[in-house]
DNA sequence: CTCCGATGTAAAGCGTACTTTCCATAGGTA
DNA sequence: TACCTATGGAAAGTACGCTTTACATCGGAG
C-alpha cells in the first residue's frame, strides 16, 4: 500500500510529532507508515483521511 | 468500530464462506468482523468497500 | 562551535489480525 | 432417521501494528 500521508502532513506544515499527538500515535508510527514500512490500522487510518479531510481510498492505495 | 458486512453480504444473497472466497479470506475471519470481534486490517476493509461498490466511510463507522 | 528540532531506525514487549483444524448447533431436505 | 449447508466459536501458531526507550544524523539558529 502507498499513502499520500507524507505530502498531506507537509501540506499542512506539521511534523511526524505533531500529527502524531492529533492523531493520537507516536512519532515513530507516522514515520513508519510514510515510509510504507507498514500500514495503519483501520481505526488510524478512518482517524487519518477525516484529519486531512479525505476518505481512505484518497489517502492510502493498493499498489498495482 | 461497527460495520454493515452482515447486511450487504446479506444483500448480495451471499454466505460467509462465499465472500471470505471472493476476498481472499476465511470464512471465520469474515465471521468475527460481522460480529465486531476484531477490525479487518486497511487492506482487506479496503477491499470489502470496494467489493461492495463503496467507500471505507461507508461500511466501518467509528464507535460514538 | 553549540544547541535543537526534525527525522530515521532498532530492540523488546504487548495486543490483534488471520490462519488451520476442530467441535458444536440449527434448519432444511430426502 | 440421516445428511448437508450455514453459522458460531475455541486453540495454537504466525505476522503485524503500536508502544517506549534509546541512539544517531542533519540543518538551522544563536
Amino acid at each position: 500500500m502507498r499513502n499520500d500521508v507524507r505530502h498531506l502532513r507537509l501540506g499542512k506544515g506539521l511534523s511526524q510529532q505533531a500529527l502524531g499527538e492529533a492523531l493520537g500515535v507516536s512519532r515513530q508510527t507516522i514515520n513508519a507508515i510514510e515510509q510504507g514500512r507498514y500500514d495503519p490500522s483501520l481505526p488510524l487510518a478512518i482517524r487519518m483521511a477525516r484529519y486531512f479531510g479525505k476518505v481512505v481510498e484518497e489517502v492510502f492505495h493498493v499498489d498495482p
